[in-house]
DNA sequence: TCTGGGGTCCTAGTCCAT
DNA sequence: TCTGATGGACTAGGACCC
């Protein structure tokens, strides 16, 4: 625990939601929710204005439309939300080479590391200017959290919520903490919440006072006293600029159950092609292949097999998934399947069971990258002739109306809102779904480029 | 009602080598 | 040669996070 309130961590606010907002002049103050829309969709992030109703992230999308029935429900449009997240990380690396970003809206910054700042008034002055730069710089607010540990800096960002600062002063952390509910700390969830209730533990105070002989003996040696640390205000850990990649995987999960053990296997196999592609891009090969299978009942198993190298090859991973596939029983129907690899190292040694496998099968899956796009959600699809798929969110430009946006589809038509980012609300109207004049698009910038 | 997708870390059991 | 302790690799599952 370092003196100054000197780390950082940014959380933006609600961040698919307000891009959303940001890039569709309509939905602005209104109820938004993005996620899935298939019928086993959950909430991804939902606006402020539809937590109201009480939608959070990963309820199920059915529960959600029944508690906001009038929100805007959309799909994740993750090339914005990247194009964004990137401009955001390149205002965090103004301030320090130490950024640890967490996830597409969220990151650690090491302030003192970059010499932002040295003491609380430098800290909350380098806070509030990158405040108002991502303001200016993307449209979209974000909460900052300081304090002398990344644990009490997100606890701070949290308290921020919505579009605030909040900064730990040294010396208040355990009177912060005590009152405070055990699930603030990282690493309680709902098991182990329960768990420590059940032993009469409800707030960060009752673990302080409980010590590491008991919650080690209760959550077990890793968890127990990691817990009793941080229940003390103490975390030191740092801030880490570059992760390696421990694993790589792809999992689907099917509208209906299935249960043809046919269909199953070139799911697998199709995972299985998907895998190695994000595997490859990545620059990774991988020694050990895990199958993982969700049942009708929604038990979850995972069977895994270790190759003697690491490989990439696509036939050496499919025919590793369909062998694991062989062990498991499937009566009853499946609802999710994923192919996932690990042990992974930067380079393939030369495999020549990789090449053996590769001369028997050579054709690779064909429709990989098209399953990849969301361009069709059910692989049969794929053999008939194409009725353009218009999911809502999507951007499109039309050949005379200019820019927009999808606001429904169905029956053969598809409903579009004519409105771009820095536009006042733009009227609806609706195409044949095959209209040639209207295209899909890429999403335009939320604030025009300067010059 | 009905529960995504992509990850990380930890624990515990088994097997095997020393 | 047998036995036990120890530790690493592997496997499976669970919890958690965003």
């Amino acid at each position: 625990m370092r003196a100054a309130p000197t780390i950082l961590h940014l959380d933006m606010d609600a961040f698919f939601a307000a891009a959303e907002q940001a890039a569709k002049p309509s939905l602005r103050g209104k109820p938004v929710v993005v996620g899935g829309l298939g019928p086993r969709g959950v909430v991804a992030t939902a606006s402020y204005e539809a937590r109201r109703f009480g939608v959070h992230s990963a309820m199920p999308m059915a529960q959600a439309r029944r508690l906001a029935p009038n929100a805007a429900y959309l799909v994740p449009r993750f090339s914005l939300y990247r194009s964004v997240s990137d401009q955001v990380m390149a205002l965090l690396a103004r301030l320090s080479p130490l950024v640890e970003p967490l996830s597409l809206d969220e990151a650690f910054v090491d302030l003192e590391a970059g010499g932002a700042a040295y003491d609380s008034a430098t800290a909350r002055e380098a806070g509030e200017r990158l405040r108002r730069d991502i303001l200016g710089t993307t449209g979209l607010t974000g909460s900052v959290g300081l304090a002398g540990s990344k644990m009490l800096a997100k606890i701070a960002s949290e308290e921020a919520k919505p579009d605030g600062l909040v900064l730990i002063e040294p010396g208040t952390e355990r009177e912060l903490l005590g009152p405070k509910s055990v699930r603030v700390l990282p690493g309680v969830g709902p098991a182990t919440g329960e768990h420590l209730r059940r032993a009469g533990m409800t707030t960060v105070a009752d673990l302080a006072e409980a010590g590491e002989d008991e919650l080690v003996r209760l959550l077990g040696r890793a968890h127990g006293a990691a817990l009793a640390r941080m229940a003390l205000g103490h975390d030191d850990r740092p801030v880490v600029a570059e992760r390696d990649a421990k694993s790589v995987s792809v999992e689907d999960t099917f509208d209906t159950d299935l249960h043809d053990r046919v269909r199953i296997r070139i799911e697998v196999e199709r995972l299985a092609d998907r895998c190695v592609e994000r595997l490859r891009a990545s620059g990774h090969s991988g020694r050990t292949i895990v199958l993982k299978v969700r049942r009708y009942d929604f038990s979850t198993l995972t069977r895994s097999e270790t190759l003697r190298g690491p490989t990439d090859a696509p036939a050496v991973v499919r025919e590793a998934a369909a062998r694991l596939l062989e062990a498991v029983d499937t009566t009853g129907g499946v609802r999710l399947l994923g192919v996932g690899v690990s042990g992974l190292a930067d380079y393939t040694q030369e495999d020549l069971f990789a090449q053996a496998a590769d001369e028997r099968e050579p054709a690779e899956g064909a429709s990989a990258q098209a399953v990849e796009e969301g361009l069709t959600a059910e692989p049969e699809a794929a053999a008939a002739p194409a009725e353009r798929h218009w999911p809502a969110g999507r951007d499109v430009r039309h050949a005379v109306y200019g820019p927009g946006w999808v606001q429904g589809s169905g029956v053969g038509r598809v409903t579009v809102r004519f409105e771009e980012p820095g536009s006042p609300p733009g009227r609806v109207r609706t195409f044949l779904v095959d209209d040639p004049d209207l295209e899909p698009s890429d999403p335009l910038p939320l604030v025009p480029p300067a010059g």
